[in-house]
DNA sequence: TCGATTTTTATCGAAAAAGGTAAGATTTTC
DNA sequence: GAAAATCTTACCTTTTTCGATAAAAATCGA
């Protein structure tokens, strides 16, 4: 189905959106709401299982108030925010977004 | 066919990419034979026609030796690479994607 | 352990991505 | 300006995303 590398893209991926989510403290049906996604496709994209469209990864990051490379970058943009890379504090420019 | 603000993202990307290949001296041609996409559906992903999945992207910055972020990245990942934020230098560490 | 919340899996239909190919349209080169 | 190279668009087929829904599985709390 997928290839080996896209796995484990996939599989990145979809456990930084997890991890991300976690840290906000949604579930899958508030993220499903937030961005027009619905659950079970969050779900499989969680898991690695499914292979987004990049304005569905972008949907998701805009939900949760991250830029989208955040979503794809394997090294932290900002290395004193510990954790997995995103600071859960104040004000990411998302202005060209928005 | 797509929201306003997907739109925005998808010409973006494409305009990204295509700078990025244009300064590798690579046509759509070489590309596609790099990446394994043909060379319409990048010429769609070029001009934003069309919404790519994530391992597309992801191949086609693989191909382009760039992290699959910088292709979403707004602002310059290091202010002092100048241009579109990628530098045609040496060394991006891809080592996760290798 | 029981019940509730949350997540995963499955199925269906519609829309869209992607390869191939071929035909136009641009752009570049001579 | 003609020829060549490059890029764009169109059509067709196959595969896959995605929403919706429902049902099964897992997780959590009392």
């Amino acid at each position: 189905m997928f290839r080996e590398r896209d796995k484990k893209l996939l599989a990145l991926v979809g456990r930084r959106i997890r991890a991300i989510r976690g840290a906000q403290k949604l579930n899958l049906n508030e993220l499903a709401r937030l961005t027009g996604i619905s659950a079970p496709a969050l779900s499989l994209i969680e898991t690695g299982k499914r292979d987004p469209r990049l304005t569905t990864l972008a949907r998701i990051a805009f939900a949760l108030r991250v830029p989208p490379a955040d979503l794809l970058d394997d090294g932290p943009r900002d290395a004193a925010t510990g954790g997995q890379g995103f600071a859960q504090g104040q004000g990411y420019d998302l202005g060209d977004y928005l």
